[in-house]
DNA sequence: ATTCCACGTTGTACTATACAACTACTTCAA
DNA sequence: TTGAAGTAGTTGTATAGTACAACGTGGAAT
């Protein structure tokens, strides 16, 4: 139990530490896109558009806070709104060209950033890792 | 190179979506000391003590953000500040018995948490997770 | 002794976020 | 078919966390 409770230890210090850089190092890698913006238009492009509902569902976002991110995506001609004409309450969102042109610079760079960080890991710890956080954060999603 | 493509693809996603996630289920599940808090104050205790300049740089956070994130911890009478009596510029911050308290109620809920999430996880793959947890950071803190 | 450096605080500004109140629109049921 | 209830989104307000710049104070070195 001893060697279980280290191992648990370690993944809880780790991951807190990760997490209380990652904004900060997404800031200074793209000041473009901030680690949210990127997340929000990576799903409007992965989606092929979605309703502002949909991306506060899916990221735990309250709808005010989606809101005022899309509205800075749409200053920056990121984003675009089409009134659905089934609905005229929804706004169904898609990325411009400049807003998936930007996306791919930025998913590009990270990309080869983490590329760069994990250059010297074989091709089973990648594949072991990947696993081993799909696991995990599909039990964070479980119990909260 | 397509699989190794895809892992990376991958951990570079459930990283993503971790770090979003981290902040807001460590304020809904401990109220009383956000994630940011939670870490200093850990640091503290586990150096025994230490200056704002040591959190700053361990931390990778500005000078003016550590003195405000102390003020906000002694308002709430878990820091107190000894000057360094050979060096009047230095304040060595420790934590006080509540301060102490407190850090532990909440390690040990963190603790329990991270234990129910892993709960049906192998020893051998907490053992390989927590490494790859490890050896991700160091070569971020190496990278950037 | 003067200049330079280190430690910490304060002023200011910005981003991300939540909650509550609101408008506009849709749906459903009496 | 109309009125109640629900849904989509915006806006007002407040808070936390953060950075940068300017500053005061104290130590160190030439």
């Amino acid at each position: 139990m001893a060697r279980r409770d280290a191992s648990v230890e370690t993944i809880q210090q780790e991951m807190t530490a990760f997490a209380r850089r990652a904004r900060a190092t997404a800031a200074r890698m793209h000041p473009e896109l901030s680690l949210v913006s990127y997340t929000l238009l990576a799903h409007l492009d992965d989606q092929q558009g979605c309703r502002a509902t949909d991306l506060a569902a899916h990221y735990l976002l309250d709808k005010s806070t989606v809101s005022r991110q899309i509205s800075a995506l749409e200053k920056l001609g990121f984003v675009e709104r089409r009134v659905d004409p089934d609905d005229h309450r929804v706004q169904v969102l898609h990325p411009t060209a400049k807003g998936a042109q930007t996306l791919a610079n930025v998913t590009a760079s990270r990309r080869q950033a983490f590329h760069e960080r994990l250059a010297d890991w074989d091709e089973e710890d990648l594949d072991r890792f990947a696993d081993y956080l799909l696991r995990y954060n599909a039990a964070q999603a479980r119990h909260g």
